[in-house]
DNA sequence: TTGAAAGCGCTAACAA
DNA sequence: TTGTTAGCGCTTTCAA
């Protein structure tokens, strides 16, 4: 059995409510005492009982709102990940209330943030749309004592107090590195992003061209085309593509289309020769790499972007903890059809 | 703030105590009134608060026991992990024991296990030698309740309440899926093991060898080496084999030695040409991963190998919670240097 | 500046 | 079969 307060306080010859000022420094109380009852309780080897503290501190009302886009494949994981995190946090107490955005809309994002505020919530996690006026909100919550976790994207220079998200720079880089792994010599090389307006997706299309072209010299960039997320889109993009040019070797998706890829290479009989590097696991993308038609897929934690940040919050509000780290970069996994889980 | 079993209790007419007996299946109680309590305790949404049973619960007293093979790099990681779980579990008035065995001896993990049985743990974790000793005494300890995890190696069919640890033949599928990927056609493998005896070796050997031949027909695999985990062997077997054969287009490692070859392709002028996939995510393996001598590192969860089962055999002593699965494999984790964490 | 005591939600021992 | 009550370790309020 772990040594407790009361020890302490029986072997220092004071009552537990000093030993409680002593060691969390809520003054009033003798500078001399509060010495020696600190000394007494690091040679004990005394820790807190989280057990107790907990049940005390339940006391406070805790709140905790989240807010997350709109459905996607990714965004699921993201609220499976909320969601455990908010059973958890309601066994000690805490409330959580989860939304679930409809459109991609900065207007929406605000209002609902004002509607949790309302709610009572007295911290909040959001996948942020990336716009000024989320970043004032930001920062006016902060002003008002709530603090505000940025999910997936992050609001850079705003009052957050971290960000919990991938690195979309490096995600690109990592991409890079599997390319210049499996190419044959002089291959040309097609990247298909999402909208030029996305911020992770211009990361990671910037990470991926400079990356790649430092480290294999001989392989030719194609121009990066946008497919707009869109399956029919990535489909007659790749088919131009590659009757334009027939020394393509591999593609690069940085969004949603993996679909619309595989549909033309198979159709231009292709599947295989080209190597194709997307990001994301979704269930179709899992699919098309166990049917060997995506080399590699990266994924990027989805089910940790929604768990994580309610637990920072709770853990915020409900102790007091500070949070050390401003970022906080999920992995980048790397998939083949091997080690999918 | 969630509902109570006082609340439950106010609404269903009753004690707390009867509401206790009903939702926990105490017996002793009218099988009406139980049921209707259930249902009440269902309609109000009651989940139990933990920090109110943990603080009950941390009367009973609970002793783990851990044990942990010599000291690698990686058993680091494991030993990181089990007290990481020691430092959260204590916080419950648990007690956690860890021990770290000086050689990898069949009498040494028994002997530990005794003692840490003699010294009241109630619950062991172990990284076990494979021997049938060892599994006696599993099932030993299984007779007398004292549940056993396996950690990292599983000992079959003895009555170790779980395994926690990689599956070493689809380790092995994962990098032959790498080396299919990457080398040029008709290149020649060699593979380097550790001990014959030991059957992570023997397996991802295995797990490597049929998926290598069964997806690139065109690649020559070289009789398995054993290296005994010893660098200056693996650099011999390394000389030896590229000095016999000029076509050796990859190595695969399925235990230490990687410094060996690497030091070998230098000498012989061909870092980068001949690709090296090994296992094991060490601080020296990695800084040959960065420095591009290794293309790619198959990790394997060792922090969650030490973690997990410290917090398993905690929750089902604490909390009386049975686990569901019999075995939890870690994530075969692929790194390039660019995913490197 | 200190001590005493209440109470957080739960389980378990005891009484009825 | 049920209710009552003590107490787990901690924080916090009230009194001294």
């Amino acid at each position: 059995m772990a040594v407790t307060s009361q020890q302490i306080a029986d072997a220092a010859g004071v009552s537990r409510g000093t030993v409680d000022r002593a060691l969390n420094n809520r003054g009033r109380i003798n500078p001399e005492v509060a010495e020696r009852v600190r000394r007494i309780a690091k040679e004990m080897g005394y820790q807190p009982n989280r057990a107790g503290r907990a049940l005390v501190m339940s006391r406070r009302a805790i709140k905790i709102g989240v807010i997350i886009q709109p459905k996607t494949p990714f965004m699921g994981k993201v609220m499976e990940g909320a969601i455990e995190a908010k059973k958890e946090v309601e066994q000690m107490g805490a409330e959580v209330l989860i939304r679930e955005i409809e459109s991609m809309d900065v207007d929406q994002t605000i209002n609902t943030m004002q509607e949790l505020k309302e709610a009572g919530c007295n911290g909040i996690a959001v996948v942020p749309a990336e716009d000024e006026r989320v970043r004032n909100t930001i920062d006016a919550f902060a002003a008002e004592h709530i603090p505000v976790v940025t999910i997936n994207c992050d609001i850079q220079g705003s009052k957050r107090i971290c960000f919990i998200g991938p690195d979309a720079l490096q995600g690109g880089r990592v991409a890079a590195g599997l390319m210049a792994e499996i190419l044959p010599k002089d291959s040309r090389v097609l990247m298909i992003s999402g909208y030029p307006t996305n911020n992770s997706n211009k990361n990671r299309i910037s990470g991926f061209s400079e990356e790649l072209v430092s480290c294999r010299e001989d392989i030719k960039l194609l121009d990066v085309q946008y497919a707009f997320e869109d399956d029919r889109m990535s489909e007659m993009i790749t088919k131009g593509m590659l009757k334009e040019y027939d020394d393509i070797g591999g593609i690069y998706l940085s969004a949603s289309g993996v679909q619309g890829v595989c549909k033309a290479l198979e159709e231009l009989g292709m599947t295989g020769r080209v190597k194709v590097i997307s990001n994301d696991l979704t269930d179709q993308n899992k699919q098309f790499l166990r049917e060997g038609k995506v080399q590699f897929l990266l994924g990027q934690e989805g089910h940790r972007q929604g768990y994580e940040p309610v637990q920072i919050l709770f853990n915020k509000l409900f102790y007091g903890n500070e949070r050390e780290a401003e970022f906080t970069y999920t992995e980048i996994s790397i998939k083949t059809k091997y080690n999918l889980v």
